[in-house]
DNA sequence: ACCTTTCGTTGGAACGTTCCAACAACTATG
DNA sequence: CATAGTTGTTGGAACGTTCCAACGAAAGGT
């Protein structure tokens, strides 16, 4: 009786069979007889046996765990995919090994270190940060889904994300309908899916012969950037607003108040991503919401895939977005409604 | 040249020394000669060669990673108590493993169940849904700290958390200050800390001689919850209320201004938590704020001398909280602002 | 009665590290 | 000049699993 943990070499002992055919039970294999296995159950349970995981990564030469890297924990975006990949990982016998980076893109390299040192399968990235080439070493040591973007097409990895371009194509659609056309466009800075945003944008304004009004300010993804950025925005005096996310359409709709203008009697703010808060009923924001949990059930699926069989090519999987028609737009004061 | 990863044996070869040798160099042995320790870093930066974490584990009988279990990753209170923790954790050389539970509580167990078979050196648990001898059961087996709870006390299990008595009453004293006298209290439910909060409502209302016009209507911790709370707070016509928490209090002033009133000039509101969307420019909702991330770094702290010193006996860290005066407040109309 | 299969079980060899006792080759000490 | 340290290095034994080839016993086929 050894004071530290005990083995699978305690409870074979303790249940008189041979540390093989402990193995054997506790990986649930059918080649097990019924007593033996009962024995073995039981002995295990009196000694609070659990497994090693490190041994049996090392034996098994494989982890049975992923990991999944997150831009920035603190954005309810990431929060809402994340909670698709647990589900789909759990559904299929993985652990999944999260880390944040956070702050520091420095720490994010290392932190992919980490994970790879821990023998993860499977890569899921959520964040937009990554260089090319990067993404390019990385998927070359380890099974990688990127999510969130889709400028990138590297052959050994996939890519899940929802479509940008045609989502911010709603909302300016959706505004042209109630009979806007001054329409400004808040950009979200300079990364993938921000600029992608920006293309549906001004794609969707040629679309309705609205070219030449349309106006890009750029701005970031965050309150404070949308809130400068609305300021300046408001000097062309817009009638509507399409804003790169929810926070900084957030931050636009403090910016229109604080200028005396009321949302939306006097402009209309849409947002992108649909985060929870933006349906907080004092909020109550129109978006265009992606179904951030099924981007991460896709990735997540899609990574298992590719973990069973390697040699499957890679794939770009697109999902559409929806519009969210909340509180945060109306027709123009003054303009009659077109008709359909 | 062997197809799979390599080795340290690999990385001996290549450099023409022992794989010991090897091993003490990428520990940072001092012991290491000048030359072999550059002919190792060559061979093994050659060869791509990454420790396997697993097998270090396994012959060091320790892992260098802890463990966190957060109840929910939605709730960005949660993320930045975990930056803080992150941060230090990588000071002192440890990996953080982080699961989330989720939804469902029995996750909660089961996640528990695998940070210890990776043989976590420590867990930190930022949740306060786990029944009190669960906690004592898990203690017994790692070194544990508990944020958020200081409703329990346990031999071998350290806590850290801010004091919800003393912090809800810096917010009835503020709003006594400010002239109110019907202030009600929006309880979070049935949990630790929102049980706290209402204790520091009620003493702090007996404190300032208002023990007859103390009410508590029972809520939640959402914004929903906080709604219907508010909903039902009305009828007892308050001029201020303070919320169990910063998402309950969105909800609450949502109710208020669809009842037709306004905030904070015909009703004053108080949240609690300090989330970074209370300063969302068009929330500005003045609160009780939490040092989060000090929440984090000291349990992260505190853990950490738990396990290089495991016979330390147990701590309970308290933090205070500070009020946050944001625009959600005012002296109640028609009052004389009370001199100090 | 003999060979073949199936079933349940077994010991031992991996897996890639760290740790330890041992050991050469020097350097300093008396 | 012998002895004692010091410095750098080494092989081998762990660590707790999984995997594999092998095996005895019971069952089935002829």
């Amino acid at each position: 009786m050894s004071v530290s943990k005990p083995s699978i070499h305690d409870v074979a002992t303790l249940a008189n069979v041979s540390k093989s055919l402990v193995s054997l039970a506790l990986m649930g294999s059918p080649k097990v007889g019924e007593e033996s296995r009962a024995k073995i159950l039981v002995a295990a349970e009196t000694l609070g046996y659990r497994k090693n995981a490190a041994a049996r990564t090392l034996a098994a030469k494989r982890s049975k765990t992923i990991g999944v890297l997150v831009l920035d924990l603190h954005n309810p975006v990431f929060a809402e995919i994340l909670d698709g990949v647990q589900i789909e990982m759990r559904k299929n016998g993985f652990t999944t090994m999260l880390v944040s980076g956070g702050e520091d893109p420095v720490f994010e390299q290392s932190d992919i270190e980490t994970l790879l040192q821990f023998q993860i399968e499977g890569l899921i990235l959520i964040s937009h940060r990554l260089a090319p080439e990067r993404l390019a070493a990385i998927a070359a040591e380890v099974p990688t889904v990127v999510v969130t973007r889709s400028d990138i097409q590297l052959p050994a990895m996939d890519t899940v994300s929802n479509d940008d371009v045609a989502g911010t194509g709603l909302a300016v659609d959706f505004l042209v309908t109630l009979g806007h056309s001054k329409i400004v466009c808040l950009s979200g800075g300079e990364n993938p899916p921000s600029n992608s945003r920006v293309q549906g944008y001004l794609q969707a304004m040629e679309r309705n012969n609205l070219s030449e009004s349309a106006r890009v300010v750029p701005g970031g993804l965050s309150d404070a950037t949308g809130y400068a950025a609305a300021t300046k925005a408001l000097k062309l005096s817009p009638t509507a607003l399409v804003v790169a996310n929810d926070f900084a359409a957030m931050g636009a709709i403090a910016a229109i108040q604080e200028a005396g203008l009321r949302v939306p009697e006097d402009i209309s703010v849409i947002g992108y991503d649909g985060i929870s808060i933006g349906g907080l009923k004092n909020v109550n924001l129109t978006t265009v919401s992606q179904p951030l949990a099924e981007l991460g059930t896709l990735a997540a699926t899609r990574l298992v895939e590719r973990i069973n069989n390697p040699k499957e090519p890679a794939k770009q999987i697109t999902v559409s977005a929806q519009l969210l028609v909340r509180g945060t737009t109306k027709e123009p004061t003054g303009a009659t409604e077109l008709t359909n």
